[in-house]
DNA sequence: ACTCGCCTTTGGTCTAGTCCAACTGGGGGC
DNA sequence: GCCCCCAGTTGGACTAGACCAAAGGCGAGT
């Protein structure tokens, strides 16, 4: 029972002098293997038993278990086994709703207001909404659906004072975007959009079916009306294994010529 | 020395009941408190330190420092220790070369040559590429470097056929994007970027001075010159932790003029 | 025949401890 | 004075095992 930590070379057949490789990593690997001979759906030999197989201990198992649901390949569900995963959906990035992209892609769009409440603007706010700070703001936290399965955690800022009234008109349209236009005459121009990663709270994981410290995506969208003022101030959470964000770049206008 | 697994209430005053709580997020939250009241670059407690200080197991409390490494908050160094890390570095998704999008931010562009070859296209690369199969593809594979920082990975594949002694061209020009102008007249119009999540790979983790398993952006990117050929395919891997995107998105053309 | 509750199985969390690897600094040798 | 090596410290990897929590099957009781 000495402690035995291999050293092997890396053999990815890249470039590049050798790696340290863990031995989770091999592990990994192995359960890959297993895991790419099932069909999506099938259950995984048990943590227990893999570690028996594999000679080693049900933490390294856990480990590399671990990463490969990260990666979005396996699903862990606690009392019943580890699953294949199925593979990752499409996230197209453009200036339309929720349920304008959903449709788009024949996917079912829902979303279950988890939250709506008026706030007062912190200096952040007040910078991104052009309002003062101390301001109220409408905040609604949604809980973003395609079919029956949580896609995202979407929680969206407006100035309160601009547009009142904002449960009602809610209620009336179906989409926040439409009911903007409808509603308040405001149309949406241009967004600058964040990406970037970060990593599931207990609260987000809980909504989102996945687990606490797993990789989650987060979009930061600022919206703009036709006017170039500041509409919306939108922070959403998805589950990184489970989509691809894809969008289109064009030529930059002074490069359009040469 | 019963294990005491505390079921607490999750309380960030967010909406929603109640989640469970593991006790390493708890201990991430009070070593996160810990690494706000220093300075970034300044050391840590040790991990055993902060073990017996928070009177827990030093496993424990390494989960805890993985995910604030995770979200780019701390560096660990093996041998000197651990430090608060400096914040995200920006990278703006526009149709121009690292060179440009480096120079726009002020920024020292560097890369390193990793690995330079031909390859036989598959399938895949085929479709992406529009040649045939089994056709030679020219495989660049880039250390992108900010300053002195590595930055990302970036693989490209080029049409072999297309690009003759583009090694030649490469030296000549600094950029790939100007050589591929000045050399064969090909400037790029158009391009399809697609953003997810993956984790470090040994390779990736060693090359970009971070961890194995570690959250990953991985960006493939899709371009197509004037005339909608498609030109190159290129697929880099960034730091999640260090980096955030940004992107710009304008109204589509067919809500342009409701 | 149905229902309730126990028991097994499977994943989830945590502990305590061992050994490896890398950086640092001090002391001895040249 | 300089260099090298060794020991201490710090993070990295792994083990063995304990107990908790959820899911589901099965059997006893009604």
């Amino acid at each position: 029972m000495t402690t035995d930590i291999s050293i092997v070379q890396y053999d990815t057949g890249m470039s590049g002098g050798a790696a340290r490789v863990p031995k989770y990593y091999h592990v990994k690997q192995q359960v890959l293997a297993i895991a790419e001979s099932l069909t999506p759906g099938s259950r995984m030999p048990a943590e227990r038993l893999l570690a028996v197989r594999l000679t080693t201990s049900r933490t390294t198992v856990r480990l590399a278990l671990q990463e490969l649901v990260g990666e979005g390949r396996l699903d862990r569900i606690q009392g019943k086994g580890t699953f294949i995963a199925r593979p990752k959906l499409y996230r197209v990035l453009q200036l339309t709703s929720h349920t304008e992209d959903m449709q788009a892609q024949g996917l079912e769009p829902a979303s279950r207001i988890l939250d709506m409440r008026h706030i007062e603007a912190d200096e952040e706010l007040s910078r991104l909404l052009d309002i003062d700070v101390g301001e109220q703001v409408v905040r609604i936290e949604r809980l973003r659906l395609a079919g029956d399965e949580p896609m995202a955690i979407e929680t969206t800022h407006l100035s309160a004072r601009r547009f009142p009234d904002l449960r009602k008109s809610l209620a009336r349209y179906r989409s926040l975007y439409t009911a903007l236009g409808e509603v308040y005459g405001v149309h949406l121009s241009e967004a600058e959009e964040g990406i970037e990663t970060s990593l599931a709270t207990p609260y987000e994981a809980r909504l989102l079916a996945t687990d606490v410290g797993l990789p989650m995506m987060l979009l930061s969208r600022h919206s703009h009306d036709t006017e170039g003022r500041p509409v919306e101030w939108v922070r959403s959470v998805y589950r990184g294994s489970r989509y691809k964000f894809v969008v289109t770049l064009m030529p930059m206008a002074d490069r359009a010529s040469d």
